[in-house]
DNA sequence: TTGACATGCAAGTGGGCACTTGCCTAATCT
DNA sequence: AGATTAGGCAAGTGCCCACTTGCATGTCAA
């Protein structure tokens, strides 16, 4: 099992999380496509699946096959050990 | 300037945030007795200051000299960065 | 069934990071 | 002053991780 804290440490990885937030459930294909042209980042397929893989093993992306297709959600409630860990200030000057 | 995602990526470097959260302002040494003593961790003078530096580059630490000692105090403001970045889920079932 | 499409698997490579090693500076104590 | 204590600097090492490369598997359309 994969630490939440090393899984978001990676920009890309992070990327990944910011465009299944905007938009939920898409494919490979699709994050790869929107990664390059909306956050400028032009990692190849593999490069991304292996993330996922990653994101997957650390609770915070959950994916179901249909078909020929794999669509991937963000599940962002491990989160919650990073909130949770450490007593964070409120909003403030 | 270092990433604060990056920053908490390491354990050691969170095992550091929890003694200081717990009892602020120590020093180098005393931090490195505590980890070794209270959280099972073993690593070198050198090793903890190189993470001390990391942390401060990302805003989780400020230290200030008096005297001899140098005391390290932890800042939990930049964890905003991860909290306002996704939609964390409340608690719950 | 053949070709195109979406994804999976696995070995290999390069660079960065955590850690060590060794020596040095500065402040306090006897 | 000399010894001790707290910390700093910098080069070197080993390992992990992100990424690539090449091929294999499975699905759908024509």
């Amino acid at each position: 099992m994969i630490d939440v804290f090393a899984a978001i440490a990676d920009p890309t990885r992070r990327a990944i999380l910011d465009e299944l937030a905007e938009r939920d459930s898409q494919t490979l294909f699709e994050i790869c496509a929107r990664l390059t042209t909306r956050h400028g980042i032009g990692s190849s397929r593999q490069a991304i699946s292996q993330h996922l893989d990653i994101l997957a093993e650390a609770g915070l992306v959950r994916s179901e096959r249909s078909g020929r297709y794999k669509f991937h959600h963000a599940d962002f409630r491990p989160l919650r050990a990073v909130v949770d860990r450490w007593p964070i200030p409120e909003e403030g000057p």
